[in-house]
DNA sequence: AATATTCACAACCGCGACTTT
DNA sequence: GAAAGTCGCGGTTGTGAATAT
């Protein structure tokens, strides 16, 4: 039932977004919670249509999101997963609970396709043949069939890669966990918090974004920006313009705690001080803490674990066991 | 120094799935 | 059950920065 295209209307912005928007959008967000995208540009007077306002949420402004370098962890976990998996970004940005499924795909279509490509030119290995290189006309159907035999392939693909950085993973109790005054008492790793509310299921391949809100026990607690996280956003532009040799000022100081930022944005310089008081409505701490592991003990536990009906135990993901 | 090419990434678009009426 | 509305995903494009010529 065709529908008309949310974004063709008239005096409906396009193209990069400015620090004003941002603010605007976060501390709507801040209130409301992310949902009901429909009412955010008449709510918020956002000259935006709705996709725009939740790309925007769940690809940058989310609180939690690690940008830029991705470490060789993350790299061979994609690799892997895509392998596993398919090009289903989402469903692989749920076990890397700090990347969104647009840097995954991102990352994938600039660096690690070409990578592979060049590799399997040089050993001809078919096994591991990324799913996409799959020939496009099998159906989902076939391809879902298909995944089944080459399950067995990709996890033991996987597990050489993670055996081999055995030297410098995290040891299982130095994976992420959630601060328990947010999750409760109980400590879950992220990935296995996050993977619970995957489950692989076309219904459940949900953002990165959506990912998050169904890890938490409450509704609101992983969307209340804190004075760091919002510091880390504005640190983000600062070094992206700073790498690209533009004109950010604080390019040179990471995470330095400053209070007031320089951010060169869309070709404008702006300032931005006091971030603390502009965000007032702080109420709790932050759900997410910026951690410089990627969570792998309950992926690990899964692979590890030769019994594959164990997934659903381990991940909470469905067992993998299909009948066809 | 100027121009062309490549790279990286934010954002857009179309479609399918899901939900609501 | 059908239609309409909404959301989320994956593919693709546009643009600015970096690099090569």
């Amino acid at each position: 039932m065709g529908r008309p295209p949310c974004c063709d209307k008239e005096g409906v912005k396009k193209g990069p977004w400015t620090p004003e928007e941002d603010l605007v959008l976060v501390s709507y967000i801040q209130d409301h919670g992310p949902g009901n995208w429909r009412a955010v540009p008449t709510r918020t007077g956002l000259m935006r249509c709705s996709k725009s306002c939740r790309l925007r949420w769940t690809n940058y402004l989310r609180p939690g999101i690690k940008r830029g370098n991705f470490s060789d962890q993350e790299e061979k976990l994609i690799v892997h997963l895509q392998a596993l998996l398919g090009n289903r970004w989402a469903a692989i940005a749920s076990y890397l609970p700090e990347r969104t499924d647009n840097d995954i795909k991102n990352y994938w279509n600039t660096h690690l396709k070409r990578k592979l490509q060049a590799a399997a030119a040089g050993s001809g290995d078919a096994t591991s043949k990324p799913a996409a290189q799959r020939p496009a006309s099998s159906s989902k159907g076939q391809w879902e069939r298909r995944l089944q035999t080459d399950i067995n392939m990709a996890r033991r693909a996987l597990r050489e890669a993670l055996t081999s950085l055995d030297d410098i993973k995290p040891t299982p109790t130095q994976t992420q966990q959630l601060p328990e005054d947010a999750a409760g008492s109980d400590s879950v790793t992220l990935a296995a918090a996050c993977a619970g509310a995957d489950s692989d299921s076309p219904a459940a391949s949900s953002s990165s974004g959506a990912s998050l809100s169904q890890c938490s026990p409450s509704e609101s607690a992983p969307y209340v920006l804190t004075t760091a996280n919002i510091s880390r956003m504005l640190d983000g532009w600062a070094k992206k313009q700073g790498g690209r040799g533009a004109s950010g000022a604080a390019a040179d100081s990471p995470s330095s705690g400053s209070s007031a930022s320089d951010l060169s944005y869309g070709g404008r310089t702006t300032t931005i001080r006091a971030l603390g008081s502009a965000f007032d409505y702080e109420r709790k701490p932050p759900v997410l803490a910026a951690p410089e592991q990627t969570p792998f003990s309950a992926i690990e536990t899964w692979l590890f674990a030769d019994d594959s009906s164990n997934a659903h135990a381990v991940l909470g993901v469905p067992s993998m066991d299909y009948h066809f």
